[in-house]
Order: structure tokens, then sequence, then C-alpha cells
DNA sequence: TTACAAACATGATAAATCCTCACATTTGCA
DNA sequence: TGCAAATGTGAGGATTTATCATGTTTGTAA
């Protein structure tokens, strides 16, 4: 009854608990030993951490941490797939009542500027999707969350635009999500003022391409 | 005269060759450690890249191989600023006559193209750019080569709209590269038919941004 | 030609990490 | 109360990067 790795060692896909939690005391631990590596990763860099570290820091032995989580990209997995829950709720909320381009405009930049702070005052989040392109899992986590968001968007844009091909809402929304993304990204990467810069410009284009037609 | 990693060991930033090869022999020998690299890069991706295999495919000992690279990563380094050079050039001379509106188009559109296509076939460059941002100096390397390319997009902005705010201008090239190397890594990370969908649309995107006003 | 310094080459091995595993302890429940 | 399942532990196996003492080759000046 012992649930490997399965099949295809195949690396890199499936990094789910490898047992999840049942008992109270346990379900805290993980917990501990998420917090440790989100502090650890704020500090450092996710890189940097050190299985031995989180497990101190946690106040576990080694050998429990990997009683939940089958490696060390696991547990930043794990962080990266909080943040995209609580994301997309706050994503979908923000599109959920927008049925004109003027409240588009309003939501899409209100969001785009609270993805923006995120990443700034975040250096965990910075951290986590740094490494997004290198590690498939988390790409792949990404994409899925890139693509949950994209159709929030496709919503509103049907109600703006009924005519529009489905099909290409679906890209438009998918790729202005995906370049939000990138957008962000090159911004907390130059300097403020730039960053700020980058992220209006940005603003502009996608709004202009949302909203084209 | 020996060029060494000099004052700050600050790690990331700097990765040159820990001593240049001034023989004939260890020049050809430097190439081959590189020409080693890239075929493992291809096969396995740079992170299952092992410095042992290198050596040995290249017929080298692991000692030669630290003789010329700092370390891992200055490997790859190296691979990439060569491809950042030959694309520079590349996309130099594809914008340097373009003069009006409808010759713009044209040749934006073909630098697209010829990126994407790059990116479909060449599984090195591919893996060296997944990478860039969770290393700093490849991160590094590429803000710089994005900025050298947003400039001769920039100068073709000024003869096309002579009177734009010149920052206005820096800040839409430079967001308008950054996002089209953002959507060719995603085009190429989904099946075929969406990826040339989502270069089309971020064609269109773009286009309409830098012959907007 | 010879001698010598600098460049180059080598590979055993130090050092750093990830992760496993055999065994000990605790918990929930029949 | 007793037992099976869940949980906890940390020494050590395995892998990999990078170093360094030592040996070899090359260019060159006398």
């Amino acid at each position: 009854m012992d649930e490997k790795v399965a099949a295809k060692p195949d690396q890199a896909a499936i990094a789910s608990p490898r047992r999840a939690p049942t008992q109270q005391r346990s379900r805290e631990r993980v917990e501990r030993m998420l917090a440790a590596a989100s502090s650890l990763i704020a500090e450092q860099g996710s890189d940097a951490m050190r299985m031995g570290e989180v497990a101190e820091r946690a106040g576990v032995s080694i050998g429990s941490l990997y009683q939940f989580f089958p490696d060390k990209r696991a547990i930043v997995w794990a962080l990266a797939e909080r943040y995209t829950a609580e994301s997309q709720a706050c994503i979908a909320s923000a599109l959920k009542d927008v049925s004109d381009a003027e409240a588009l405009k309003q939501a899409f930049s209100e969001l785009v500027d609270i993805y923006y702070r995120l990443f700034l005052a975040e250096p965990v989040m910075r951290d986590i999707w740094s490494g997004t392109q290198a590690d498939k899992a988390l790409r792949e986590l990404e994409l899925a969350d890139s693509r949950a968001n994209a159709e929030f968007l496709v919503a509103v844009l049907k109600r703006l635009r009924p005519g529009a091909d489905p099909i290409a809402l679906e890209t438009t929304a998918f790729l202005v999500w995906q370049m939000g993304e990138a957008a962000v990204r090159l911004a907390i990467s130059v300097d403020r003022e730039e960053g700020d810069r980058l992220v209006a410009a940005y603003k502009r284009m996608a709004l202009r391409e949302l909203l084209a037609e």
C-alpha cells in the first residue's frame, strides 16, 4: 500500500504530497514545514534553501520532511499552489460583475496594480515564479493558473463583444494574461521608476487589445 | 595580466572564463567543451547536464573544464552569449532600413517568425532561456540583450514618430520586445496550433502599439 | 640546442547536498 | 487493552560540483 512515484520515474511532473497528513499533530507539523520553507525562501531564495535548514527551522527531522514531501521541489510547489488558489479567487471576484468597457478598464487596471504590488512586496512569490520555466511541475501549474484566469477574462469579453470568435477571444485573453505576468516580472527587475512606466505601458497595450474591434 | 573574477565574490553575476585560452590547442579544446555541453543540453537540458559528462564527451578531464570555466553556469552563459551576439546582428540588419509603417510591419513580422522558428527548432536555446529567471547572470544578459534590441526598435520609431516622447518610445520598445520573448516561450510550450495563434495575436498586439498614436 | 617560465592537463578527493531506510514512537480504534 | 496504521528519527548512501597538488607541453630567449 505504498504509493510510490509509480510507473514512470519521469521526474518533474508529479509533486503531490507523498502522504497526506491525517492526524491533527502532523497537519500542524506540515504547516510548520511550509512556514519554515517560506521564510527561508524569502531570505535566500528557493535554490539556496537547504532541506536541513527547513527541517531545523520547523523543528522536525529530515525524515519527517520527506514523509510528506517527495522532494525539495514539492515544497516549493505546495507554496505555489496556495498562491494560485488565493489569487484565482481574487481575480474571479474582481471580474465577476464587469459588463461594460469602462468597468473592465477599472477592474483590469486594479488587478494589474495588485499583482505588481504583490510581487514587489512578496519575495517568496517572486522567487517561486522565477523558477517557473525551469521546473516542469511549476510551469504546468502556472499555465493552468493562467488559463483559468484567462477564462474569467473570456467571460467578460463574451459579454462585451458577443459577436466575436470565441477562439480568438480565448487566445487574446490567454496572451494578455501571460504578457501581464511577464510585464510584472520585468517591472520588478528594473528600478522602480522604470517599472512603473512599464506596468502603465502594459495596461494601455492590454486594454487596447481587449477593447479592440 | 590575469583577468580573475576580481573584487567581490558576489556570486552569480560574473561568469567570464577563468582563464582565456591563448594557445591554438586549448582554443580548440574549449570549442569541444562548448560543443559537448551544447549537445548534452539539447539531449537532457542544462540542469541534467553533468560536468563529468561534458568533460568525457569533449575528451578532456574535469580539471581542464574548470581551467576555462569557473563553474557550471559559466558554460551555459558562454553559449547564451553567442546566441545573443548572433541574434543582435540579425535584428540590427533587419531593422536598419525600416522607415515607414508598412516596412516595419513587414520586418517585425518576419523577425518574430524567425525567433519563433528558432525556438521551435533549437532545444538548446529553449533550455538556456528557460533558466533565465533563476540565474542572475543569465537574467542580466537577457535584459541587456533585450535593451539592445529595443534600441534598434527605438531608432525606427523615432523615424516614424518624430514628435513622440523618447522615454515613452523607449518604454514601449523594451516592453514590446520582452513581451515577444514571453509570447514565443509561451507559444512553444503549448501545441503547435495554439502556438501559431498566440504568435499571430502577439504580432497584432505589438504592431498596434508600435504604430499607435 | 637548451633552459626555463608560463600555459595547460589530469584525476583523486574534499565538500556539499539530497534523499533513503531500518527502526522507534504515538495515535486511533476494535 | 492491544494492535495496526500513522508518524518520527537521523545516520549514512549516493550523487555531484569544484579544488589542488602534481605532471606535461609550448613558446622563446640566450
